[in-house]
DNA sequence: ATTTACTCTATAGAAATAATAGACTTTATC
DNA sequence: GATAAAGTCTATTATTTCTATAGAGTAAAT
């Protein structure tokens, strides 16, 4: 997606072929991770010749707490503390469960950050790091 | 852990079998996941009749950051921005790659509460939960 | 008609996770 | 010294997840 967001100017698709070759991904490999994005919603596409993929949104409006939850399932490190798969985990009592309550706030530090990093703020800070070192 | 820490009461040691009827771990399960933590140095033990784990120190001395460690190894969600557990990913450039960057700052989120709540502080924690549902 | 490129489903191999089994060692106590 | 309690150690199994590969099918441009 970050791939996506770089070299996409708007009008252009960009080919599985292309993004497999820049980032070292198997291309039938990468087929079936940008056909999760595109069933999640995030993604369009286009078949046949000059066909490509492309972003459903502006950069700005995907955040990468979108895509880890399509590609990784929930940010949380338990399942008890999950937003988008809560399930309980058969400890005694979970409202006074310690482990929880610091487990809890580690999922929210976690989501603090992917929710409220979009692709766009991923390429500002490429750049960034790029006019930091001279290249 | 925390259950150790709990029921600790200074001199008293504690069994396998009883911490796995209070947690509802299966007891072959817990006892292997105890002898981890001793060979790491987290508890002590004592063999025989009477015998059992202990914490190897004292409760505010061990962290959860040392615990999920040994029990779940590193913090980080990705090799390349792991401190106990490195390793290059092979995307292009990884000085200025933007995923590594935002996911350098989830590790550092998630050190920074696990490296800093020791078990005495699950503990007060447990604590204040009882006391705000009146338990 | 042909080529290009995405779609969809199945499958395989490797690793991680959760659990079970059994033989062995140490220690207290009768 | 025999016995029972409790930790030690290694192997093995079952399930799931991760990474990857394969191949037949569909859509669109030329």
């Amino acid at each position: 997606m970050i791939d996506l967001a770089t070299w996409d100017n708007g009008d252009s698709l960009i080919q599985i072929k292309e993004i497999a070759e820049r980032e070292h991904i198997p291309a039938k490999f990468l087929e079936q991770i940008l056909l999760s994005l595109k069933n999640a919603g995030l993604l369009h596409s286009k078949m046949g010749v000059g066909g490509g993929y492309y972003l459903a949104k502006p950069a700005d409006e995907i955040s990468l707490g979108n895509i880890v939850r399509v590609l990784d399932g929930p940010l949380a490190p338990i399942n008890c503390v999950s937003q988008m798969a809560y399930e309980p985990c058969g400890c005694p009592d979970e409202e006074t469960c310690g482990l929880r309550l610091v487990m809890l706030d580690v999922r929210n530090a976690i989501s603090d950050i992917l929710d409220n990093t979009t692709l766009a703020d991923v390429g500002d800070r490429i750049e960034s790091a790029r006019l930091l070192l001279g290249n």
